[in-house]
DNA sequence: GATATTTAGTCCACAACATAGACTAAATGG
DNA sequence: CCATTTAGTCTATGTTGTGGACTAAATATC
C-alpha cells in the first residue's frame, strides 16, 4: 500500500528546522510585499515581535535584507523601520539556448534584472559542444560583470527547448535544435551550480514571477515543437517523470498528417513553425509576419488553420488540466494578432456550454525573455525558500 | 508579482506545530510499514529514542496506536515492542452515489474495510432529495453498526459522478445522474462531517491507498460521462478550480458527432456507455457483455471503435500530464478484455517512438468499490496527517 | 515647551520540545 | 552465572518561541 504523503511530510522537525522555516516565512513575506516593518511582519506571520526581531537580525547579518528607512502606518506612534530585500549581495543567472540565439540574464534577490546579454547564432547548424562552449563564454562574461558590480552568483538554471532529465541534466531530445542525448552539465562546467530545465516550463515560471497574472495558467511555447508549462497555485506541474506539457503531440485529428513522433494529426503539424512556413513558402517567421501584415491570403489562411488547431488542442488541455488562463508565448506571441480571435472562438465553441468560465487567452508579457527570467527566478526562489543556506556559519 | 510558495510554506512553525509534525511523522511511518518498534522509529525518523518514546506515548493515549507484542531484529539484545495502528477506535465512512446503486463502507484506521452496504436503485429516475434521503438512511444504519463494534466515526466523504465545488459541496452537473446544482451537504446532514468529491478522483485515491500500484497514474472512470483522476507522487491533481480530469470531452475528432457539451467529436461520443449501447442496441452493460462474450460482430466492432477512441484521447492525456500507468475502471474495467489490445496498440503507435516508456494499461483492482474506499481513505489520511486533532485535551 | 498618548522595538525570564548521555531492563551466548 | 547486546526510560541541558515589562520615538494636546 502506498503512503501518499509528500516528501516534505517525511522529515522530522527539530529546532533548526523550525528556525529555517520561520526565516523562510519572514523572507518570503518581505519578498512578496516589497517591504515590511517588524511590527507588520509580526502581524502577518503571527510570530511575536521578539521572534521577528531576532529573525530579521539574522537575515540582515546574512545580507539578504536591509533596513530601508522609517515609515509610519498611523497618525501617531513610533515610526517603524522598513525591511527590504537586499539586491546587493546575491544574484542568479538565467541561461537559454534557443533556435537562433543564446541568452543570459543576471537577476538579483529583489528580482531586478541587472544584466542582459544575447548573442544571435544559428544553433541548429552548430554542434552541441560548440553551442554550449559559446554559452559558457557568454555566461563567464556575465559573471565577471556581476563581480564588478558587487554581486555574488549563487547558482544558475539553463533553459533548453525540449524535455530534460532533471536528475542528470541530460537533454534527451530537442527537436527544435536537432539534439539527442546531450549531457549538458558535463559540457557547460560553470563556477556555480547549474541545473537544466525545459524551456516551456521555465517560461511559465518567468510569467509567474516576472509577469502579473494569476498563479494558475497554461503557458504555450513553440518553435518547431510546441511545449506547454502548467502552473497551478504557483507550482509547476511536471508529471510522473517530468515529461508533461507535450502540447505539440496532442491530437488534433487522429488520421491527419504524419508527425515525426510516429503518430498522425498532432498539433505540431498544423501550428508548428515548420507547418506555418511550409504553407506560406515564407523563409522565416519575420517574413511570415510581413506577409500577414500585408494581408497575404495564404498567410492568413495558414494562421486561421493553425488557430483552429490550437483551439482544438487547447480545449482538450483545458478539459484535462483545468487552467485559469492560457498564455501564448514563443512564436504564438508574435502571431497573436492573427491567432487570438480564432483560438478564442474555438475555445468558446468547445467549452462554453459546460464550463462556467472559459479560460481567457492572453499574450506573454515577457516575450523572448520569459525562459531566461524564469530560469534565474528559480534560483532566487530557492534562496528565499531556504535562507539558512545563505547564513554565515 | 506572485509569490509562488504553497500554503504550507506560509505558516509559522512553533513548538506545537513541531510536535504535531513529529506525531504525524511517527504515525505515518507506522501506518506505512504495518508495525515498528520505538528503536526502529528512531532510526527511520532520525528523532532520538527519548523523543520517539514520548510521541508514541501520546499516540497510545489517543488510541491511535497500540503495543502489539515483542519482536527482535537481531540475535541478541532486548526485544523491542511492536507498535501498530489501532483499528479499534476511530473509523471513517465512504459513501457513493452511482447510476444504479448507493454504497457505504466503514474503514478503520488500519485501513481494514469493516462493513460494506450496497443498495441497488435506479438513481437516474429518482429526484436528488429522494436519492440523498435513501443514502442518509443507509449511512445511519452503518453508523449504528459501527457503534455496536466499538468504532467511532470521525468523518466521511461522498463520491458523486460529476464535478463538485469542493468548498460548498454543491454538485454543479452530474450527467450520469441527470443532476444540476444539487446542494448535497445541506440535504445529507449526517452526525459527522461529510465532504463531497468527484467519483473519478476518489476512485483514483482508492486505487492508490487500497491497491498496490505505483503512486503515479491516470485512473479512467466512466458510465455515460467519462472522468479521469490523476495521481502524481501520491497526490491528486485537481487543476485551478478543481475541474480537471474531464477526459470525456477531450477531442477524438474535431468534426465528429455533436456532443451534449456543445463541442463535436468528444471521447464520450465514441466510448461512453450510451455510445456503446446505442451502437449495439443492447439494453444495458450486462447485455453488452453477454453479446461480447458471444462474439456478436456489432458488439465487437463497437468495442474496437471505443478502444481506438480511448487510445487517441489517452495519447493526448499522456502527452499533457505524463502518468506512469493508466488504470481502467468504471465500465472500462468490465470491458477490459475487449478494449485492452486496441487501446494498448493505439498508445504504442502514437507514443512509442518519442517516449522512452509508454505507460502500461492495467485494470482496476477494486472494481466498483474504488470510489467508496477512496472516500473513506481520505478521512483516514487526514487523521494520520493530523493526529493532534485526535488527542485528548 | 511640557506632558500624555500611541506605536515600534528591545530585554529578559519562562515554556515547550528535542537532545544526549547515564542508567535500567530484557534478552542470549559462552 | 556473567558478559554482551539491544530496547527503552530518566534527567539535565540546549534551542527557539512566548509574553509581559520596559525603553524609544514619534505626534496631539494643553
Amino acid at each position: 500500500m502506498t503512503q501518499p504523503t509528500g516528501p516534505a511530510a517525511k522529515q522530522a522537525v527539530r529546532h533548526d528546522a523550525m528556525r529555517a522555516r520561520n526565516l523562510a516565512l519572514v523572507l518570503g513575506e518581505v519578498a512578496a510585499r516589497g517591504s515590511l516593518t517588524r511590527a507588520a511582519l509580526s502581524e502577518i506571520t503571527g510570530l511575536t515581535k521578539t521572534t521577528v526581531s531576532k529573525l530579521v537580525a539574522d537575515l540582515i547579518e546574512a545580507g539578504l535584507v536591509v533596513e530601508a528607512g522609517t515609515v509610519r502606518a498611523g497618525e501617531r506612534g513610533r515610526p517603524g523601520m522598513e525591511v527590504r530585500i537586499s539586491g546587493e549581495r546575491v544574484a542568479a543567472v538565467g541561461l537559454e539556448i534557443n533556435v537562433d540565439y543564446l541568452s543570459v540574464r543576471l537577476v538579483d534577490l529583489a528580482r531586478s534584472v541587472r544584466l542582459r546579454r544575447t548573442q544571435a547564432v544559428d544553433n541548429r547548424t552548430a554542434r552541441p559542444v560548440e553551442v554550449i562552449a559559446a554559452l559558457r563564454d557568454l555566461a563567464l562574461g556575465l559573471v565577471d560583470e556581476a563581480v564588478d558590480i558587487g554581486l555574488q552568483v549563487v547558482g544558475g538554471v539553463l533553459a533548453v527547448p525540449g524535455p530534460v532529465d532533471l536528475a542528470t541534466g541530460v537533454v534527451h531530445n530537442a527537436p527544435n535544435l536537432g539534439w539527442r542525448e546531450v549531457p549538458v552539465p558535463e559540457l557547460l562546467r560553470l563556477p556555480f551550480p547549474v541545473r537544466v530545465e525545459n524551456e516551456a516550463n521555465l517560461a511559465a515560471l518567468g510569467e509567474l514571477w516576472f509577469g502579473s497574472g494569476p498563479p494558475d495558467f497554461l503557458y504555450v511555447s513553440g518553435e518547431i515543437g510546441i511545449g506547454a508549462g502548467l502552473v497551478v497555485r504557483g507550482r509547476l506541474f511536471r508529471g510522473a517523470r517530468g515529461f508533461a506539457g507535450e502540447l505539440g503531440h496532442v491530437v488534433v485529428s487522429p488520421d491527419g498528417p504524419p508527425c515525426r513522433c510516429g503518430a498522425r494529426g498532432c498539433l505540431e503539424r498544423y501550428a508548428g513553425q515548420d507547418a506555418l512556413l511550409t504553407a506560406t513558402a515564407a523563409e522565416d517567421l519575420t517574413e511570415l509576419v510581413t506577409l500577414l501584415e500585408a494581408g497575404d491570403p495564404r498567410a492568413l489562411a495558414a494562421c486561421e488553420r493553425a488557430g483552429r488547431a490550437l483551439g482544438v488542442a487547447l480545449s482538450s488541455a483545458v478539459n484535462l488540466v483545468d487552467p485559469d488562463t492560457i498564455v501564448l508565448g514563443g512564436i504564438f506571441a508574435r502571431l497573436f494578432p492573427w491567432l487570438a480571435d480564432t483560438v478564442t472562438g474555438m475555445l468558446a465553441a468547445r467549452l462554453g456550454q459546460m464550463r462556467s468560465a472559459v479560460p481567457p487567452l492572453v499574450v506573454s508579457q515577457l516575450g523572448t525573455e520569459a525562459a531566461a527570467l524564469g530560469a534565474a527566478g528559480q534560483v532566487i526562489q530557492q534562496v528565499i525558500a531556504d535562507p539558512t543556506a545563505s547564513l554565515p556559519t
